[in-house]
DNA sequence: GTGGCAGAAATTGGATCCAATAACAACCCA
DNA sequence: TGGGTTGTTATTGGATCCAATTTCTGCCAC
């Protein structure tokens, strides 16, 4: 077998693409996802779909309702100001788990992420490379279940993020940047109280922001 | 477990079947799920048995590896107490959440549980009723993200708290009641900021507790 | 023209069968 | 006698077929 990332389990290749697909945006909110069509589409019968399925599911990236199918959440306003309060509790949490952990390279590949993010970039990378930063902080976090819902909050409000960004554009990016920065510096001072006092006040300077724009929430059709 | 939909889906009802069976203690954390056992044990083939692990998995009840199959998580004392850290962060906010929304009768409701508490129960009865005191708190909390994930917390955290209750008796009670009474007395105030802290220190206190009582931890066996 | 209703098509849920992988045991060789 | 190896068995993963439910379409009545 040459392909040596393949690590088998059709079911979860087929999860990884359709989250891809889902967190990239090629699968909008609402939208309904047929076992057949995906069956197809990934190669495989739909038994191993479905395993799949149950698995975005508990990643919050689907919702399945009997006998009615799977679909992307269509979120309100309401909904996603609450994802923010919870990552606002928990990611201060995770980091403060994970800051003792760290390494001076860890740092330092944190840092480099945030100068790429600097150098000016399009609305798709910086979403991949601000997730990137902020996950980059996470890795000393050893526990599985508090990473998982972190992951989980990510991938719930991803699309949100995309579509506020596109709306905005990159004008608030000297704001983004600074927080950052602080971040890295309490991060490189291992102060683990400012490191969460600045990762709350990023967490919910961005949800303000986000409730500002109900625009983001429009169903389009 | 009040829960009479008798909305069959055959998959749902295994999936129940077997929640109820780990969180009440007959299916022991550590112990293996074999799904022809299942399927034997509760009728249907493994297909619904399958689907079933797949969404207690999503719950936290059981952990599925591939090609090895699925157990109930056997934590350890760390796991737990990052476990209890979450419940400190999110509980408070599910109770902010919900309090606006709690009427005088909701109020009155949840005092009668915990008149129930104080009437002197066993160890199995005030795992009941506990978890019906906070998450009857909660009722007004109306997001379903928020409380999939309080709900797993507790799910994760329900065999160490009973072997912590089976160990040390009824000898904290009080503690635990004086607690519940503030919190109650802080609801009924609508204060919601007080009613968070005691929450928050509830919880906290029986983080400790717990953490100070790692032989709950030992496999047994 | 609109609303409700019935039937048909499409889609999901479940059962059985087969293949692949991992756990287990006995065996062979050093 | 002990460790590695190989063969067997048990268990999970996947494919196909069938049943149940939903949803869409077209029709009829009002």
């Amino acid at each position: 077998m040459s392909d040596a990332s393949t690590e088998s389990a059709a079911s979860s290749r087929i999860a990884q693409a359709l989250r891809d697909d889902i967190l990239n945006g090629s699968i909008a909110p609402g939208q309904r996802l047929r076992q057949e069509d995906i069956a197809e589409r990934l190669g495989g019968s739909r038994l191993p779909v479905r395993e799949a399925l149950r698995i975005l599911a508990a990643e919050g990236l689907v919702q399945i309702e009997p006998n009615k199918g799977a679909r992307v959440p269509l979120l309100d306003p309401g909904e996603v100001e609450t994802l923010y309060r919870m990552r606002e509790r928990l990611e201060p949490l995770a980091l403060s788990e994970s800051m003792a952990n760290l390494s001076s390279a860890d740092l330092a590949e944190i840092s480099e992420i945030q100068r790429r993010i600097e150098q000016g970039v399009d609305v798709t990378e910086f979403l991949i490379l601000d997730r990137e930063f902020h996950m980059a902080s996470y890795t000393g976090c050893s526990d599985e279940h508090l990473m998982l819902s972190v992951v989980r909050l990510w991938n719930s409000t991803q699309h949100y993020r995309r579509a506020f960004m596109s709306l905005t554009g990159s004008g608030r990016a000297q704001i983004v940047n600074a927080e950052h920065r602080l971040l890295m510096e309490a991060m490189e001072r291992r102060d683990i109280e400012d490191a969460e006092l600045y990762l709350l006040g990023h967490i919910r300077r961005t949800r303000k922001e986000l409730v500002r724009h109900p625009e983001i929430f429009s169903t389009g059709s």
